[in-house]
DNA sequence: CAGTATCCGACCTGATACTG
DNA sequence: CAGTATCAGGTCGGATACTG
């Protein structure tokens, strides 16, 4: 953002593809905000996993859920599906290269959380806590 | 996650308290990715503005929603609040240096998403023109 | 100016049941 | 085993109208 992002807004004026730029990372950000996702991705990180070890180890989502958010990683081609043509099917779904890098890129933001979750969470209860302050307050006499 | 996340769970067996620190990231991602959050601290990078400043810059957004977005905001720690007495009411959001650092942080995605978003839009495209390969492709005969 | 209140439709989610 | 179908509940987000 102070770069990237913030080096492309620079002057505050117009945002103009800026904002298409915006969408895009919303869009990811969305993707890997989802309930699910960033869930599905760690447990697959270590190696390829079947339909129903996804099921057990994402621990609580939905069969509907979890073939959804496979999908729409597939789509993305963040995960690979690959179906084995058994009499009890057998479908595995793995990282791709792609989804790989994503995840690293998504290690800053987690690295992120770990060291200031806790800041997050007094500035939580102090806010609630204290909710009569805001109009209170004046800088300046 | 390779890194960081990916090291939690090194052996795939369980996911004891990682589980909690990928429901903060979770949490966190889950602000960001929101609709508004991610184009509010972009538009307020540069500086602090009024409602109404904002209200213009992020266009498109419902009154509402500006409100609803930099309340969360504010209660997370990340933005700041102040309203001057004055006749017409004047009220200034500006990022804090834990915002600041989150933008930062966050930066990495994005520029992750500059990167890939042509290999994702086409991923997409390719998906949703050949939806039958999936049951037909097989590895191994 | 800077919001809040209210209503309403769209979408997201989970639970359950069913199928190739 | 690996899903899809269906339904119900809750949340999200927008439009509109109203205040201190």
């Amino acid at each position: 953002m102070t770069s990237s992002l913030g080096a492309e807004l620079a002057q505050r004026g117009v945002a103009p593809d800026c904002v298409r730029t915006i969408e895009l990372v919303r869009d990811v950000l969305a993707r890997v905000g989802d309930k699910w996702t960033l869930l599905t991705l760690t447990v697959l990180a270590p190696g390829p996993l079947r339909f129903t070890a996804l099921h057990d180890q994402v621990a609580g989502i939905s069969q509907r859920m979890l073939s959804q958010t496979l999908r729409g990683l597939t789509r993305d081609g963040l995960v690979t599906r690959t179906a084995y043509p058994h009499v009890p099917p057998r479908v595995e779904y793995a990282l791709t290269p792609l989804g790989r890098s994503l995840c690293e890129a998504v290690d800053g933001l987690v690295g992120w959380v770990r060291d200031h979750q806790s800041d997050i969470a007094r500035n939580r209860d102090e806010f609630d806590q204290a909710p009569a302050a805001s109009t209170a307050t004046r800088p300046y006499p």
